[in-house]
DNA sequence: CTTGACCTTGCACCATGGATCAAGGTTTAG
DNA sequence: CTAAACCTTGATCCATGGTGCAAGGTCAAG
């Protein structure tokens, strides 16, 4: 199979294929008398095990160590699951930093309401957004 | 008042007010006969407006353009109020994005509790993290 | 005169996840 | 034979917000 029917297949670009093969999630494939890459079955799977796990949150990188803990042999269910523990805290901690955000943001606009736009005067740029109040 | 001056009294540094510059944030200021930049006071606020503008979640082309405004003469509150909707509804789509990964994340670690690393073949790489459940 | 601190410019680099282009080789169909 | 469609490599670019380096000019003190 040749990397634009894997492409196809998979859903994703040739060049996305290559781009994983040079990031190490995609082991090299053999090559044709030719030079092209010849695919099995096996990277259809792959393919669909990246794109789930980049649904769940996990980077590339993240995503290449599982790959190449599975190339050598191990069953890495344990290092996944602490990947997972860990996105799952970075979630949770950057939600917090949103909120906060929210907060700040509801503030700023609920004190635009209440300032006059006559009072915003050079030197403060803009009174909305003020050097902290 | 030369770059490292002003730098310092805003706690930033100076290559940084060089970057702001050559990104539009702030005015080319005069030089002297000497080549360097010849800043007064008003840089200082400039400054003080991004960082307050930073932490309220805008980026420094949003800045750049209410600094834009400024400079031509008009009062951006209009700008700034509707820049700030914007992000405000920005920040409450991330937020509910992270709260639908949150969910994702907690049932695949609970069901990597629930599944025995034996049954984790070579086809799924890993069957925590397995295609479309 | 020399040293050190400051200034100038321009360019390259960091991470992220690819997209896009250039210049060429191969294969397949008409 | 030729054109389209596919493949190869390598390089460059996108946005974000800077940071760091190199090579040189300037200025004040000792």
């Amino acid at each position: 199979m040749r990397i634009g029917e894997a492409a196809e297949a998979a859903g994703v670009a040739a060049q996305t294929i290559r781009f994983y093969e040079r990031r190490g999630l995609l082991p090299q494939p053999p090559r044709g008398p030719n030079g092209y890459r010849d695919y099995d079955a096996s990277v259809l799977a792959q393919l669909a095990f990246i794109r789930s796990g980049q649904s769940a949150g996990l980077t590339l990188v993240e995503l290449a160590s599982i790959l190449d803990q599975r190339r050598e042999g191990a069953v890495p269910c344990a290092h996944v699951h602490s990947l997972l523990m860990t996105k799952l805290n970075d979630i949770r901690t950057r939600q917090e930093e949103l909120a906060a955000l929210e907060r700040d943001l509801e503030g700023l606009i609920s004190r635009s309401h209440r300032l006059d736009p006559a009072d915003c005067t050079d030197s403060k740029i803009c009174h909305i957004i003020a050097p902290d109040t």
